[in-house]
DNA sequence: TCCCACTTTCTTTTT
DNA sequence: GAAAGTGGGA
């Protein structure tokens, strides 16, 4: 074994280094951004297993997303190579999911249980809703489930929160709740709030087992303290209760999940739980120039709430951060390729170096097309989710019910997928059954034939349905996972239902479908012969969007602001910086939420190591309207020293009212290279569009601005259109 | 029971 | 401009 000393001493300044050795009793570690807390948090747990402080499973190290804990783990393994396994390194999600199937069962749930996404939720959500014939107005679904969530986060069950109730909303949503508590362990099923809770819950009920979780932990460590939410405070307060070791990371600037319930509180008062504890600032920033710094220091400092403190770096000034005017969204896509190009032909930078930061995920697209115009290559990271696809869902529901077959959501997902012949009607007239007689709606497929309601057809198809899925779980213990859902697919011919149909999108889906194979063969080989399909299941529930960036991949990133977090690259856009979009409208009367906007900023800003671009654009498209844009309130707090200031040609003349903008052709801006000559269809005109390719005009009806335009493709059969928002071009 | 065509909503960020 | 939801007809 290497020194623990040496390298302590020759990676690390000299702060670091006392972060890292002040090993028991509380530490607070304030890490501003690119400070190196990621190094510290590592050199701290190998300093502790070195020196011989603890065993590898005696210590706790908990992060956001998946790619962070991998990160860690691998890190601390090549410090530390011998001393690695047993750790339990991860999110809190899934660390807390790997105790509950230790423990759940204490709390009613089977090992088993399912883990519900966002739109397992909703459904849920609406079956309630359906169920309890509550008059819902203008309530969404999605309200009650944002409310349910919240009130999660904030560890208020339903008990308490039926006891506070000011308004309508909170009156349907307290009974709905209740339900859906009910419902949840009844289906064996946990929502990824409940991954943070049910810990508490159990702590508090079996004393004897939170003792012995808090004599495991010898040694806990946080990273991204500061978004934490009020049930990991908890959680942590209670895991660290006896041995009080316990080590947070965070910044309180980059603090940017309150509306997902973190409290930013946690971090401020540490101290105040912790009155003894050690505290540390890492203010040495390696990542930025001094120019990048400069300039998200003079934005952040606007916000009252924060502990004042100021980075610093030994880097050089570097280029002005340069701050652009365009005139639409269109524009900023083009020049963000631009510079991008630029810098790639002058061989300088390679296509990883770039990263596109955005508010909303629905800004990609444009940049997406530009890029695409120019052959470059690019990541997308979120947006639509490869997990969440229907196709993906429907494959995964499958295997949640051989492993669970109480996830009625699930089973009620697939049991008329692919057809066969159980309608609405059918499924009614089983759950009605299954509840008089009490029994699971998976017993009552089983006993099918003796519900007299339920005619022979329906039943017949039932049945083998029934059967299908016992075999498959009883084979569970004989084959490997990927084994099993290949030959269920094939069984149930869903792969060959989308093979077959030879639209773009069903091949799509076929692709998605092997891919999800893939990925199940890939988890067989790390996980051994050991691998486990509810293990699978359990990853694949609990992945985040930044989990699946493949870093190495020489691509330009597009991303959220969000998703950067704790991310950096040498060139960074900053993208429409626009008030109501950056911020966002909904954040400008609420000063906590503005406040959390500004270091969104921050947070997008110290991602840049050289080059830092900021853009906003004089008009904006949402939807089907074009309004004109004020520049952003942050663009205003930008101390100019550090800023060279920006505008296209187009964006200098006179800013184009709203009448202006009914999106004709003739509306658009004038560009240099773009013919901009009105669209004159005529039916029977030969047409080529991006995606579906060459086509004729079969109908057309002229809207107010817009046209609709029936067009036969060649390949893809008839669709209806509307110009300009599908891009047509003549032949 | 299922399919097609039409309408409505979506746009905040995510474990 | 897509996806999800709705409703009428076969």
């Amino acid at each position: 074994m290497k020194n623990t000393l040496d390298w302590i001493y020759s990676d690390l300044n000299e702060e670091q280094q006392k972060a890292v050795c002040e090993v028991d009793g509380p530490v607070l570690i304030l890490a501003g951004a690119g400070s190196g807390k990621t190094r510290v948090l590592t050199y701290r747990i190998a300093h502790i297993l070195a020196s011989g402080k603890a065993e590898p499973y005696q210590i706790l190290a908990m992060t956001f997303t998946n790619k962070a804990a991998a990160e860690m783990r691998e890190r601390v393994q090549k410090l530390v190579p011998e001393m690695i396994s047993g750790m339990w390194i991860g999110t809190f999600h899934s660390l807390f999911a790997r105790l509950l199937r230790y423990e759940g069962e204490k709390l009613g749930y089977d090992s088993n249980f399912s883990i519900y996404d966002v739109d397992d939720q909703l459904t849920l959500v609406k079956m309630i809703l359906e169920e309890l014939a509550l008059p819902v107005q203008n309530i969404t679904p999605k309200t009650i489930n944002q409310r349910i969530s919240a009130a999660k986060n904030d560890m208020i069950l339903p008990a308490e929160f039926a006891e506070n109730i000011n308004n309508p909303v909170e009156e349907i949503t307290a009974k709905v709740y209740t339900r859906y508590e009910k419902k949840l362990l009844e289906l064996n099923a946990m929502d990824f709030d409940d991954l943070l809770i049910k810990p508490i819950i159990l702590f508090e009920q079996f004393p004897d087992v939170k003792m012995h979780y808090q004599d495991k932990f010898h040694y806990i460590l946080v990273d991204e303290y500061q978004d934490t939410n009020r049930a990991q405070y908890n959680v942590l307060r209670l895991l660290a209760g006896k041995r009080r070791n316990i080590c947070v990371v965070g910044d309180d600037d980059q603090s940017i999940y309150r509306w997902r319930g973190a409290d930013v509180r946690n971090i401020l008062e540490f101290e105040l739980d912790y009155p003894k504890c050690h505290k540390f600032r890492l203010e040495q920033n390696y990542r930025s120039t001094k120019n990048i710094l400069a300039v998200a220091h003079s934005v952040i400092q606007n916000n009252i709430k924060r502990h004042s403190k100021k980075l610093w770096t030994e880097r050089p000034e570097g280029d002005s951060v340069t701050l652009m005017n365009v005139v639409d969204e269109r524009e900023e896509a083009r020049y963000i390729v631009n510079q991008i190009g630029g810098e790639f032909r002058k061989a300088e930078r390679r296509f990883y170096d770039f990263a596109v930061l955005y508010r909303t995920n629905a800004q990609s697209r444009v940049i997406e097309d530009a890029l695409r115009l120019d052959g470059i290559p690019y990541i997308i990271v979120g947006g639509v989710k490869f997990y969440e696809r229907k196709e993906v869902k429907d494959v995964l529901a499958y295997l949640k019910v051989l492993v669970n077959p109480a996830d009625v959501i699930s089973l009620k997902r697939i049991i008329n997928f692919p057809l066969r012949g159980i309608g609405e009607s059918t499924v009614v007239k089983l759950e009605k059954f299954a509840e008089d007689k009490r029994i699971s709606l998976y017993k009552a497929l089983e006993i099918v034939e003796t519900i007299p309601e339920i005619p022979a057809k329906a039943s017949a198809g039932i049945t083998s349905f029934y059967k299908l899925l016992n075999k498959y779980r009883s084979l569970r213990s004989e084959l490997p996972p990927a084994e099993i859902a290949t030959s269920l697919l094939e069984e149930t011919g869903i792969l060959k239902l989308y093979k077959d149909d030879n639209s773009v999108e069903s091949q799509t889906r076929a692709e998605n479908i092997r891919e999800l194979i893939v990925a199940l063969v890939e988890f067989s080989n790390n996980a051994g012969p050991e691998a486990r399909l509810e293990e699978f299941l359990q990853q694949v529930s609990l992945i985040t969007d930044i989990d699946t960036w493949d870093d190495r991949k020489n691509a330009v990133t597009l991303m959220t602001l969000h998703a950067a977090k704790g991310l950096e690259f040498p060139v960074v856009f900053i993208t429409g910086l626009e008030e109501g979009l950056f911020p966002l409208s909904r954040s400008i009367d609420d000063p906590l939420a503005l406040e959390e906007e500004r270091r969104l900023f921050y947070v997008g800003a110290t991602r840049a190591k050289d080059k830092l671009y900021l853009t906003w654009a004089k008009n904006r498209r949402k939807y089907t309207e074009n309004p004109a844009q004020v520049k952003s309130r942050f663009i205003k707090e930008l101390d100019l020293r550090f800023i060279e200031s920006v505008a296209s040609r187009a964006a200098k003349t006179p800013p184009v009212t709203q009448t202006r903008i009914k999106y004709g052709a003739n509306d658009m801006p004038d560009y240099e290279n773009q013919s901009q000559e009105d669209q004159e269809f005529q039916i029977g005109m030969r047409v080529k569009h991006q995606v579906f390719g060459k086509g004729t005009i079969l109908k057309i009806e002229r809207g107010y601005g817009t046209i609709k335009l029936m067009i036969l493709f060649d390949r893809e059969g008839e669709k209806r259109l509307v110009y300009p928002y599908a891009k047509l071009e003549i032949l």
